[in-house]
RNA sequence: CGGGGCGUGGCUCAGCCUGGUAGAGCACCUGGUUCGGGACCAGGGGGUCGGAGGUUCAAAUCCUCUCGCCCCGACCA
């Protein structure tokens, strides 16, 4: 492609609405221009870009699977057979036709791969099957975010295996698990791959790749010494250890006037806070239940959701809490309710001894509480944790970093399977309901990904296999004739060779041209400039920027 | 949905507080000189100041409503 005749509106100044590194590079580049809210145009680069990276999860897809094309408008009907079209409340986009049916814009497919295999698949001989698509997905964002970091519209390739039984699913789960890695390898992305929260829906396996980087929304906990990786909705580890009275005394009640919070007991009593257990209350579908942590944990939503059985809950109101416990938010403990309450208590307190607690009685807490002891609660998981834990397999400590979740796979188990009437006779002549997996991939994730983990001040550049052009040829000065024969020779001759170049034959000074290619993310530069009588050029990494001449005859 | 911020030529922004008929840099067009890290000179085109209503002799500027975008949070198969 020759640059005078492309569209490639680069940008001088980043346009004030962008502060992420990818958002505002991609703005700058000409890759992407916006058209509202979490809605973005592809504009050439950025189609090209996205183009190679789905022919490499297409190639390495087509390995494991068959691609299917399926609708992006789908009748509600179908969405309320499996229950999501109440449950996905406002991210899922609804319409309706001219006859006043309702329909919605598809943000995920198990629903729909479903009918086709209720009405398709009759004998286990047909399985196991994975059918995939590269397809785009509408979700209304609350928040649309970064760019195209999170976005209402996307391009995903979902995926949806069909087995036997779970035996069949671990094998299809480990195909993917296979073939994402190979396809983050080939698209030059630097990954981890992390244990992940499988949420309400019933899945029991679950895992996400993730590029470590600050633009990312999520939270993955990392061990240094061993393997054990995980997203902080899933990741346990042990909290640095607290040290209390070897001898058990007996629960006793002192007052705490006006102490309504962790940070106050602690200074007041001369305790660390890891020495107080505090007390939260959640209305679990209409059930009062406490939740002890300690005092320097704080509860993870996900982790709550998993400890409910995936109930719906949420905090409970301070009328509950005055109904149930007897007294206001600011002294609630595990003891002397006024009305009996479940109460769990995380794993981080099992073992410990002497706790101060609230007292369920206004302005007043309990010492030398201890649980298992003076009231017995279901332990569980749910505090978050932090960096400095220890690992739970290796105990050396975890990092968290924040992440950029650009695929996930899980075994999603036969919920749709039995939704949508999926079944299939068996060896044995049985009707059996096959069980599902359902992985997906990001396309703009992947693009936007790679751009947040390699760019500088000047621009970025893009691993040669998802870069829209993988070499640019620079020629500084279009009036010298040498230069000019030159640059066409070597674009000629590298396209003959089948390498994707663009050639910068614009009537610019060279420093405007060298911005631009420092800016657009191409990898690799050949600049033809005053030894171009002799026959020599240069050759630029654009990652390094390191510089090396050599004869235009070796390219 | 709660909190904060912003809408003025394509981009970045000034002007608003204290009303008086819109400006800079970059980009763009023409001509010329230039040509290794975002050139220079001369000339030129382009803006219903997000929208509606109101106050006023007069509104980018003051008031009301409204739409949009960004950030933080809540939410997120």
């Amino acid at each position: 492609m020759r640059w005078s005749q492309a569209f490639i509106p680069t940008l001088r100044e980043a346009p004030s609405d962008a502060e992420v590194a990818s958002h505002i590079f991609l703005l700058r580049a000409g890759y992407i221009r916006q058209l509202g809210a979490g809605i973005y145009s592809f504009l050439p680069l950025a189609w090209r870009s996205l183009l190679k990276i789905q022919n490499i999860v297409r190639e390495e897809m087509d390995t494991i699977g068959q691609e299917f094309h399926l609708p992006a408008i789908h009748p509600a009907e179908v969405w309320q057979a499996s229950g999501r079209y109440q449950l996905m409340g406002g991210n899922l986009f609804r319409l309706k036709d001219r006859f006043q049916r309702d329909l919605c814009l598809g943000m995920t497919e198990e629903e729909v791969m479903a009918v086709i295999a209720s009405k398709e698949l009759r004998s286990y001989k047909q399985l196991p099957q994975i059918w995939y698509q590269i397809q785009t997905k509408f979700r209304d964002e609350p928040r649309p975010r970064a760019g195209l970091l999170r976005v209402r519209e996307f391009i995903m390739k979902d995926a949806y295996s069909f087995d036997v039984d779970e035996a069949g699913l671990d094998l299809s789960y480990q195909k993917h698990d296979r073939v994402y890695r190979q396809i983050f390898d080939r698209c030059g992305l630097r990954y981890v791959s992390v244990e992940a929260h499988s949420g309400a829906m019933g899945g029991s396996q679950s895992q996400e790749f993730m590029v470590l980087g600050d633009a990312g929304e999520d939270m993955v906990a990392l061990c240094q010494n061993c393997q054990y990786a995980a997203n902080l909705e899933k990741a346990s580890g042990h909290p640095a250890a607290v040290e209390d009275p070897a001898t058990q005394a007996a629960p006793e009640e002192f007052p705490t006037p006006g102490l309504h919070t962790i940070a106050d007991l602690a200074q007041f009593t001369g305790e660390p806070s890891g020495r107080l257990a505090k007390s939260l209350v959640y209305n679990v579908e209409g059930e009062i239940v406490l939740v002890l942590v300690r005092g320097d944990d704080e509860a993870s939503e996900a982790k709550l959701g998993t400890a409910f059985g995936g109930r719906e809950f949420r905090p409970a109101h301070p009328e509950e809490i005055v109904e149930h416990m007897g007294t206001p938010p600011g002294s609630v403990g595990p003891l002397h309710f006024a009305k009996p309450v479940k109460i769990m208590a995380d794993q981080a307190l099992r073992g410990r001894s002497n706790l101060t607690v609230g007292a369920n009685r206004d302005g007043f807490h309990i010492r030398h509480v201890t649980p298992g002891v003076h009231f017995q609660p279901e332990w569980v998981d749910v505090r978050e944790l932090r960096t400095g834990d220890l690992c739970a397999n290796c105990s050396h400590p975890l990092q968290v970093s924040k992440a950029i979740e650009v695929g996930h796979i899980f075994k999603l188990g036969r919920k749709y399977s039995i939704a949508m009437g999926v079944k299939v006779l068996d060896a044995q002549g049985g009707e059996v309901i096959p069980i599902m997996g359902s992985y997906g991939i990001g396309m703009e994730r992947i693009l936007t990904a790679a751009i947040e983990q390699n760019h500088d001040k000047d621009g970025f550049w893009l691993p040669a296999a998802i870069a829209p052009f993988d070499t640019i040829i620079v020629p500084t000065n279009l009036g010298d004739t040498n230069i000019e024969v030159l640059s066409r020779q070597i674009y000629d001759r590298l396209r003959a060779a089948g390498r994707d170049v663009l050639l910068d034959d614009r009537d610019e000074r060279p420093g405007v041209k060298f911005k631009d290619a420092d800016l657009i993310g191409i990898p690799t530069r050949i600049t033809i400039g005053k030894k171009a009588a002799q026959g020599i050029v240069e050759i630029t990494d654009r990652a390094t920027k390191t510089m090396r001449e050599m004869p235009a005859s070796d390219l």
